[in-house]
DNA sequence: GACTCAGTACCTGTGTACAGCTTAAGCGTT
DNA sequence: AACGCTTAAGCTGTACACAGGTACTGAGTC
């Protein structure tokens, strides 16, 4: 993996950053299912490194709670409980109407175009539901959110919600197809209208609708799953 | 180190977790002062252990944004900005009446004799001040509190913003000698007649308050000493 | 046939050696 | 005397080998 030496700033990344990014995105994007198992070995050969860095990488991660390393037996992805998925979604009930009110940074031109760029392909969706390109969208909606967060704090733990609360929800989603296409269609009509007025509060205020919403689908497959 | 084969269950912590745990507390206690500069063979050998768990336990501190690791240089105890402390600084005045929102704990006899306990150490630290001694005063009020703490992610999120805040708060704090104690005689006060009700949601709103006023001392302080 | 126990395979945890990078000191030149 | 270059020391990043621990398998026994 020759990465190059002197690309724009972001890039520079230390290699360790792009492995753990694409592990976390593998298990919020359901890649590896709950109960998949890590092993440190197998990782280290697909990103050409040795067992060391994958070691950090791992071992970051599992302080989001999304995995569990056991000595001797392996690093396995694990399910949060039922209590667990009600704290995160309690509190990016709470974080959410945040976004807007803490120093949020400006929109752009480009901002609204993305918005526009997803709601088209989320209509998209609803002709032929994708559970993969769903995920996709919700992932590239979340990422432009994030970004008019402007305190990091906030933004540092708005991440981590999402990353705890994705693979659950990505995992209802796929028994509700239309259902669900319509509603993140709904959403990105919101979203873009807020967008279009430069009303970041605004768009805060949306996501806790919708995380709400999405808060009671949960529930109602939890019900029906577990008994809690 | 040979560590105790089955002692009781909160002990079987890993080593490493022990070792993050005294490190992270040197950060705050600011033994390790913004600036200091931590050696992995340093450390390795105080602790008895190789280089790699010191390795494992920095890279996790990292994410917290207390420390700051570049190749070839070394790790080095970073003073966070002073847009960072106001970001954190407000994301605590939102948190703070959370506590007591989402589902608290019930308090127990054990939370109002600690909170007796402090406040006698508190009031003999108005007569000689020690700025060791508030440090760890303040440590264990934080402790008390978020074991109150019932939604997991608050909780985590609650402890981060602590051990970011808490340099910073304890530097500023050093010049303020009888000021500080005083304060924290009051905070004292107006905790334990909560804990005594078993209010929890009063305690939410106290530290919110008394955050408020710490963030007051904070940004006089920075106004002092630095431009921005 | 069911149960117990030893052996084995495989995983993570740790120690150690080496490579890469950065900084600073020391020497030479102007 | 001041500046630039070379060299060396010290740190982190990585690879690899070994130790510790767990779970599964299969043979032996009741």
């Amino acid at each position: 993996m020759p990465l190059p030496q002197k690309a724009t700033a972001s890039e520079i990344k230390s290699s360790a950053e792009a492995i753990q990014t694409k592990i976390l995105q593998r298990i919020c994007f359901l890649d590896y299912p709950p109960g998949e198992q890590l092993k440190e070995a197998e990782l280290a050969a697909e990103f050409g490194v040795s067992r060391t860095p994958i070691r950090d990488v791992i071992s970051r991660i599992s302080h989001l709670g999304l995995v569990e390393t056991r000595n001797g037996v392996g690093t396995v992805v694990v399910a949060l409980s039922a209590a667990q998925i009600r704290h995160v979604y309690d509190m990016r009930l709470e974080l959410a109407p945040l976004i807007g009110t803490m120093s949020p940074r400006s929109i752009t031109k480009s901002d609204c175009e993305i918005g526009q760029e997803l709601l088209q392909e989320a209509k998209a969706l609803c002709k032929a539901f994708d559970s993969r390109k769903y995920i996709e969208i919700n992932h590239r909606l979340h990422e432009l959110i994030t970004g008019l967060i402007g305190n990091d704090t906030l933004r540092s733990f708005w991440w981590q919600t999402y990353c705890q609360a994705a693979s659950t929800w990505y995992l209802v989603s796929n028994q509700r197809d239309s259902e669900m296409a319509l509603a993140l269609v709904a959403e990105l009509n919101e979203i873009n209208t807020a967008l279009d007025l430069g009303d970041v509060t605004a768009i805060g205020f949306i996501q806790r609708t919708h995380i709400g919403y999405g808060y009671q689908r949960i529930k109602t497959h939890l019900l029906a799953t577990e008994t809690e």
